[in-house]
RNA sequence: GGUGAGAUGACUGAGCGGUUUAAAGUGCUAGUCUCGAAAACUAGAGUAGGGGUAACUCUACCGCGGGUUCAAAUCCCGCUCUCACCGCCA
């Protein structure tokens, strides 16, 4: 959520940088209710000033055992207008609210205007991988190999859901142990947050209002809305909400382990088959709270964390920073990890790492006291995949295939996976 | 699922229509005293939003939302959560 008082003070500069991720908005219409609103509470607060004086006066004379009629009746009147006046204004603090709540954040200085065609590669690693044969796709090798049924997954779930099975579940659980020990190890603390959350959680994020119908809601008595969540990301956001921590409790650096659910209405491709993007895919995720003159190095961070888990692996990716449009409402800032699929001779996320600045912080009303003059402000917050299995695994297989159509085990997994090499079933 | 009790500031806890601008204690921050500390004493200290160049001042906040009243932490209704016991259950 962005700060009114920015609007207030220049809501031409706002214009301008939210323009940085072709957002178009036009402020008049606020800032007229926000002038309306500013006046009201004026005159609004100036007649309860005036009825709590004129209470205790009435409290006085009873108790003198004066007459205080005339005092009473005039407070009624007065109490009427009041009523009137705050319901106005409750009106339009709500109008203003929600107009601010459904504004994206405002992209960083150093981020570069227009979308996604401005992403911007920063670095790479390893070479792309040459292949003397003919290659064969991660959808043929999961089922040939006897990883992944992408058939009874559909007849379980639908269309875009699988089943890891056998060897392969023991990969995907290789990943997330890989994961899982380098978070600790770093530090980290390991969190298992419920996956269904509720309407306030979604709202912090950033997913809601304006996202609703992305998510999988699964109870909607009235007025609760709950949804499974599409990150661990939605549940860890949620986890300091409307608290104050102290400056030296800072940075708190948590990770979490869930699936992830996800509508992902419209965007089946043919390209995107296989496992690319599917409703439900498993995720470990990286988060931070920070103080705002660290966030920019915890980013880094974070970005580090997870290159070297990709790194680990050894497979070839590029990090690109993400034009304004092309990061989440949510953030400030974006960079993403990319790995190299062979068949599709593209590069496909397996990691976005963002800075939301103070934006979910005002969100969910989270702020921190600083150790000097003990004065409260909103804390940052940072989040980053570390990883993702779901494009992964079509990373490993594709680019670790072999001639004979087997696949060489990432030396990191060995441990957990049991063998070097998967083989073809006969 | 049932019954009962409860939710007050950093914490403990009083208040149950109008001397509450929320008692008292603990803790916290300054200061006095001290070689230093402890003790004692003095003062200060929440969050949010307005107005004012400023000193300052006003409003709201006693779990959340409504209601009654001239006036609500206090009375009424709904909700949420916590605790205890009972039932059910992996």
């Amino acid at each position: 959520m962005l700060d009114l008082n920015l609007i207030r003070e220049d809501a031409k500069a706002v214009t301008e940088k939210l323009k940085k991720r072709n957002y178009e908005v036009d402020f008049t219409e606020l800032l007229l209710w926000d002038k309306e609103r500013r006046e009201l509470l004026v005159k609004v607060e100036n007649m309860k000033a005036e009825r709590n004086r004129t209470t205790e006066e009435i409290s006085r004379l009873k108790k003198e055992g004066q007459n205080a009629e005339e005092k009473v009746s005039e407070m009624k009147r007065l109490g009427d207008e009041i009523k009137q006046l705050d319901e106005k204004e409750g009106a339009l603090d709500e109008k203003i609210k929600d107009f601010i709540a459904r504004l994206p954040n405002i992209p960083a200085d150093d981020v570069i205007a227009g979308g996604k065609e401005n992403n911007k590669m920063i670095s790479t690693y390893k070479e792309r991988p040459n292949f003397s044969f003919k290659i064969k796709d991660h959808v043929e090798l999961a089922t040939t190999l006897g990883l992944i049924d992408y058939e009874r997954g559909v007849k379980m779930a639908g269309a875009g859901f699988w089943a890891y099975i056998g060897t392969g579940a023991i990969l995907e659980w290789a990943l997330l142990n890989y994961f899982v020990e380098t978070h600790i190890k770093d530090g980290y603390e390991f969190i298992l947050p419920p996956h269904i959350l509720s309407y306030e959680s979604g709202f912090t994020a950033g997913q809601f209002p304006k996202f609703i119908d992305d998510v999988f809601k699964v109870e909607s008595e009235e007025d609760t809305v709950r949804f499974l969540l599409p990150t661990a990301e939605t549940a860890l956001i949620n986890f300091h909400r409307n608290e104050i921590l102290d400056e030296e409790d800072l940075p708190k650096k948590y990770f979490s382990y869930t699936p992830c659910y996800r509508k992902e209405a419209g965007s089946y491709r043919k390209e995107e088959r296989g496992m690319i993007r599917g409703h439900q895919f498993n995720k470990v995720e990286m988060f931070q709270y920070t103080t705002p003159e660290t966030s920019d190095a915890a980013l880094e961070e974070l970005i580090k964390k997870a290159e070297d888990l990709v790194r680990g692996l050894g497979l070839h990716f590029q990090t690109s920073k993400l034009a304004a449009e092309d990061c989440s409402a949510s953030m400030a800032k974006t960079y993403d990890i990319e790995v190299w699929i062979p068949s599709m001779e593209i590069y496909k996320e397996v990691s976005s790492s963002s800075n939301a600045k103070d934006y979910q912080a005002r969100r969910g009303n989270m702020k921190f006291r600083r150790k000097t003059d003990k004065k409260v402000e909103y804390i940052h917050t940072l989040n980053a995949s570390g990883l993702a299995t779901s494009r992964i695994i079509p990373a490993i297989l594709e680019q670790y295939q072999q001639e004979d159509g087997s696949v060489i085990v990432p030396e990191v997994l060995r441990k957990w996976v049991g063998v070097d090499v998967l083989k073809p079933k006969k």
